[in-house]
RNA sequence: GACCGAUUAGCUCAGCUGGUAGAGCGCUACAUUGACAUUGUAGAGGUCACAGGUUCAAGUCCUGUAUCGGUCACCA
């Protein structure tokens, strides 16, 4: 503290000290997050309230309450909070605490993500980094214990900064992806969506990443721009085009749209000889739609091993289909010369040659195309045709018990007509609404999803197989049937989330009471990762919609509305801000100005203006408590008509700030709040009143006493929701006969 | 290419179903040992992207244009 700082603290103290010698001592000096902020969660947490059985226990909600739940977006059990997570921890808890005050049996599960993938080539860089060892060579026993002990190590990590933030879980009812009761639930579904010709293992052209040895879900592509020279190729008569020679060995099929004039001498099925890399070869003339006449020369060459689009062109004609590059990225043997050679090394020597032959025609090397890569920290994605296993979306099944609107039991649906019809008949809203049509619009362009990972961190694939047959269930069939070293994709597992954390597949009574739930609160980045998967995981497995509500909050970004990130220097960590500026200024910044759906600027200066704010209701409260502590606040009064008038906006405030949470208008609600404290009654009515309560008018005083104990007590109770530290601070600090309950944390919401 | 947004004060953004523009930060002036040196009071600053239309009345509804952004698809 600098100098002349401590000299007016000093200051302050002693003629405080003198003048009011009956208010808590604390009050004395400024409100200090850091002197209160772990000492309060640790009392919220050991009270128990957190946990709605215990709420029902003490009498803080009725056993047969409205239920209200919320299950925590699980984080990555191996990352660390950053302001995505605490923008989610604050309008989580903010809805969780006024819900919890209203007198709801309100639980909020909290958990962890095993985030499979990510996790597991996160283990293994730091394995091969330090002991020069791949995943094969340490086995799949040893390494999945070395990255438990790594989840285990860091899961802490994130379940602190979790609490950092003031928000108000039950911790008993924890939940981790791959926790026992998870995989029972995940192992259930399976076997179930198997059982119902929902799951199918068929070889389809999948996503492969050489890099991680596995494959990834369309979500998890990632299009990166590049500059990649685009090949013009004399192919027998015609010009085709290419940014991967590559691949392009085996190429037989020469495709053109059916209705381009320019080929319309040539015949569909027409076998024309070529002179090609590796010398001459029959190519077959294939007339499909998907050849764009725009695109290039309007003709192609397909490769329907590598590439998903020519495998579909194939599947469609029944054409043949090979290998060309292996699981590596290793050229096979009908590559000729070039077999065994890694394809970035083959690429020159093979345009090399090919120039020699005079295949080329010409070379764009400004082409930039968009390279599809694994966002999961992978490679540049190979397609490869694969065994896989696959959830079928538009396979029709007879609907069991539904509580879906709009679907009746007995019903014929498939998994994409229930995931339409849950939003359409507002089974789930989604906020903001304009979601709904993004969300409508992916799941018109769903394909199957590939469910199958060749990573071992992860629930493996309950499925046996022996001499070419194959058994779906947990435990082996018997002697000689091997399982299948497959894992799920960690949204399989994270689909089930609101079900799976709440007992499912028991009947337990927390899945009769709180699913499905209130409310989903995720990033809209995640819409289709997991909410739609939700959705149809719940609809499919309980016949319910798994939430009521999506409340989708935007990216934090900085004030200049730029992404955060590390190469830009712009990042602001949560906890450095929660360090200087308190958990409440933190939560406070990150939900004023923020509408749902839209990207939300955070600067320091933001965070520290709300600082500024906690430390006015502090003031506040000072203020109140010194010109009240000494007197019988229970003695009648007569209010005057301007007091009857205060009472009147502090309750006008309390119905607009009620109504805009109801509605998740949670930064009007802040707002309001905030402008109702500051401006109102700080700056008017606290101003006004000090000449009454300086005043001779014995009455007038008393009377005014009241309000300002009101309008102090009821604005905490208000402000809760969105700084519950520094409002229960000051909430413990009050005398007994001034509140209504021992804690903030369980007051009764105040009426309008 | 399809879809979804955005365009309002110097900056970042609110403004719900149409009724003479709001917040925070910043800026200017003044005040201040005051509950609050983390404060108060007052103030400057906007033809609400542009062009049409509906209406007694349009940031607000409709049509179009421009610019910016996002998502998805394609990229042989």
């Amino acid at each position: 503290m600098p100098f002349y700082k401590a000299f007016f603290v000093l200051l302050s103290n002693l003629s405080m000290n003198d003048k009011q010698p009956n208010i808590p001592e604390v009050f004395l000096k400024p409100y200090d997050p850091a002197q209160h902020e772990d000492d309060l969660y640790a009392m919220w947490e050991n009270s128990g309230f957190f946990n709605p059985d215990v709420c029902v226990e003490k009498g803080v909600a009725t056993p047969d309450a409205e239920p209200f739940s919320i299950v925590l977006p699980p984080p990555n059990v191996t990352g660390t909070l950053h302001m995505g997570h605490a923008a989610m921890l604050a309008i989580e808890d903010i809805l969780v605490r006024y819900n919890r005050m209203l007198g709801k049996r309100t639980l909020w599960i909290p958990g962890t993500d095993s985030a499979a993938l990510a996790t597991q080539s996160k283990v293994e860089g730091i394995i091969y980094k330090q002991e020069k060892k791949r995943r094969d060579e340490i086995g799949r026993e040893e390494l999945l214990k070395r990255i438990d002990a790594f989840a285990e190590d860091s899961k802490n990590t994130i379940i602190n900064q979790t609490k950092k933030m003031g928000a108000s879980m039950d911790w008993s009812r924890y939940a981790f992806t791959l926790d026992q009761p998870r995989y029972k639930a995940v192992m259930e579904a399976f076997i179930k969506m198997y059982a119902d010709g929902l799951i199918y293992r068929g070889a389809r052209s999948v996503n492969w990443d050489p890099a991680m040895q596995t494959t990834v879900s369309d979500d998890e592509m990632e299009y990166v721009e590049t500059n990649s020279p685009f090949y013009y190729f004399k192919y027998g008569p015609f010009t085709i085009g290419t940014v991967r020679p590559e691949t392009k060995f085996g190429d037989k099929y020469v495709v053109m749209h059916p209705e381009d004039k320019r080929y319309a001498q040539y015949e569909h099925g027409q076998q024309i000889e070529v002179e090609w890399i590796n010398g001459p070869i029959t190519a077959t003339v294939i007339k499909d739609e998907a050849a764009d006449p725009e695109m290039g020369t309007g003709v192609m060459t397909i490769t329907p091993w590598h590439s998903q689009v020519d495998f579909e062109i194939a599947e469609r004609h029944g054409l043949e289909r090979e290998q060309i590059i292996d699981e590596r990225g290793i050229l096979l043997p009908i590559a000729g010369e070039f077999a065994g050679q890694h394809i970035k090394k083959a690429r020159a020597e093979i345009i090399l040659k090919m120039q020699e032959k005079g295949l080329i025609e010409k070379i764009d090397e400004t082409n930039v195309n968009k390279v599809a890569t694994n966002s999961r920290g992978g490679g540049t994605i190979e397609p490869q045709i694969k065994e896989q296993w696959f959830i079928d979306v538009n396979k029709e099944f007879t609907m069991g018990p539904s509580e879906i609107p709009g679907v009746n039991q007995g019903d014929t649906v498939t998994l994409k007509t229930l995931m339409i019809k849950s939003v359409e008949n507002n089974g789930v809203s989604i906020l903001p609404e304009r979601f709904e049509r993004v969300y409508y619009n992916w799941i018109n362009n769903l394909h199957d999803w590939c469910i199958s990972r060749q990573i071992w961190y992860g629930h493996q694939i309950p499925a046996w197989f022996k001499d070419g047959e194959v058994k779906v269930q947990t435990t082996s069939p018997g002697e000689g049937w091997k399982q299948d070293p497959d894992t799920l994709d960690t949204w399989f597992s994270s689909g089930l989330w609101t079900m799976s954390t709440l007992g499912w597949p028991e009947q337990t009574k927390d899945l009769k009471t709180y699913h499905p739930t209130t409310v989903l609160e995720t990033g809209y980045d995640i819409l289709f990762f997991w909410v739609a998967r939700m959705i149809l995981m719940s609809t499919y497995l309980v016949g319910q919609v798994p939430f009521k509500n999506v409340y989708l909050h935007g990216l934090v970004r900085d004030e200049k509305g730029k992404k955060m990130s590390k190469s830009l220097g712009n990042v602001i960590d949560p906890l450095t801000m929660i360090e200087k500026f308190g958990a409440d200024a933190t939560r406070l910044s990150l939900v004023i100005g923020a509408a749902p759906g839209n990207d939300m600027p955070l600067s320091e200066s933001k965070v520290k203006g709300y600082k500024n704010f906690a430390n006015k209701v502090w003031n506040i409260s000072r203020f109140v408590l010194t010109h009240t502590i000494d007197t019988d606040t229970t003695l009648p009064v007569t209010l005057s008509s301007r007091d009857e008038e205060i009472l009147a906006t502090l309750k006008t405030t309390v119905a607009e700030v009620s109504a805009e949470i109801e509605k998740f208008n949670l930064y009007l609600a802040g707002e309001k709040a905030y402008h109702y404290i500051w401006g109102e009654l700080a700056d008017v009515v606290l101003e006004e009143s000090k000449p009454i309560l300086a005043g001779e008018d014995m009455a007038a005083k008393q009377a005014r006493q009241k309000v300002l104990i009101e309008c102090l007590t009821t604005s905490l109770k208000l402000l809760h929701p969105f700084m519950p530290y520094v409002t229960e601070a000051i909430w413990q600090e009050l005398p007994k006969e001034m509140k209504d309950s021992e804690m903030l944390l369980v007051a009764k919401w105040p009426s309008s």
